[in-house]
DNA sequence: CGATTTACATGATGGTCATCATATTTCTTG
DNA sequence: CAAGAAATATGATGACCATCATGTAAATCG
């Protein structure tokens, strides 16, 4: 039952990423190893042979995540020089984030529990939020750097907040109201 | 063994109230019946005779804190007839709000693991929240009936976001930034 | 090509948890 | 005050789960 090298490191990679899927649909504690190590196609005995423990795997994947949502808002800022806040809120407050929360950010689906949380993952996800903080300094309005960072938290509190509720809520016409006035709000703060 | 009907109604309230605690605390999921129980003082086996299952505490204990959550909003709205946001808002916005999760707000604590459910919880909750927006309709400012509304969104989405995410900070002055910075935003609106 | 390594599968192990069965003790009611 | 009802304690039960032990087959290396 041995496998190549190649095929290793591909196993490891598929389950950190239907961990990362499974982990935002369920929650870390939603989801057991054996769970995760079916979707990735294997048993769940081989699991030790990869990570050393779930926690393990839940910090590797916090880390992953975390790190493409840096990565993707950096993207959509670059890509959209003249209007990059308009170009990051209209692909975070989304239908997409709220329909496939496995596929979203890992903030909106998972914070609650990392923040009953100690330990790495915390400190992890922490790190995240005041990287994102920072992000949005840049491209938020304000005269001042102080304007510009205070705009940048309740910005990001907001954008989070709304896709958030917008989850919770079962009538999709009050979801939308969600989703769209804090689209329309958010801009007009940018056009300020 | 037996208690009188009097201590029985108590016990009852009693696993709902510390339920209420420490559900807010560690999450639906984070809690057994035993730990419930021992909080109250009471040992695991006894709860059968008080609920039928631990869903059905949790239905009731969700209910029970919409309730509160509800009752309180329109006690200080009550309270500060000139100025019921701003009376909301301070209330809200708050260090012990991110500090006492096991006495706050439900929905800044328990929203996203009840979005990853199905079932009357998650009705409660999403019904909870439209009556939030429904009463935040009447204090937000806003010329026409349409422009409270969309207000009352964006301000319900902006001050649990600002709790939530200053709860997952651990850097303490970030975290003051996430709530006071919300605070003076949701104000000047107020002014607007 | 043979020896050895190693990744995975299978199947424990011990712990936790929700739920239930039974016993015990105390309240309630006649 | 006695008899039955009922609330709680104690102690199963079966399910699930993280982790580990062992076997096995295939890949790697000499």
């Amino acid at each position: 039952m041995r496998v190549s090298r190649e095929k290793f490191a591909e196993n490891r990679e598929k389950i950190l990423s239907v961990a990362g899927v499974l982990f935002r649909e369920n929650g870390f504690d939603g989801v057991g190893v054996a769970d995760i190590m079916k979707a990735a196609g294997l048993t769940h005995g081989g699991f030790y042979g990869h990570f050393d423990s779930k926690d393990d795997l839940a910090l590797e994947v916090s880390r992953k995540l975390i790190d493409r949502v840096e990565t993707r808002w950096k993207e959509h800022i670059a890509e959209s020089p003249d209007r990059p806040l308009a170009a990051l809120l209209d692909h975070y407050i989304h239908w997409r984030t709220v329909d496939d929360p496995g596929g979203s950010c890992v903030f909106a689906t998972l914070i609650q529990e990392v923040s009953r949380s100690r330990g790495a993952v915390r400190e992890v996800f922490s790190d995240g939020l005041s990287v994102l903080v920072d992000t949005l300094a840049d491209i938020v309005p304000g005269e001042t750097e102080e304007e510009r960072r205070a705009n940048a938290t309740t910005t990001l509190s907001s954008m989070m907040g709304a896709v958030i509720l917008a989850r919770a809520v079962e009538d999709r016409a009050l979801a939308e109201q969600f989703l769209v006035t804090m689209r329309r709000q958010l801009d007009s703060g940018n056009r300020t």
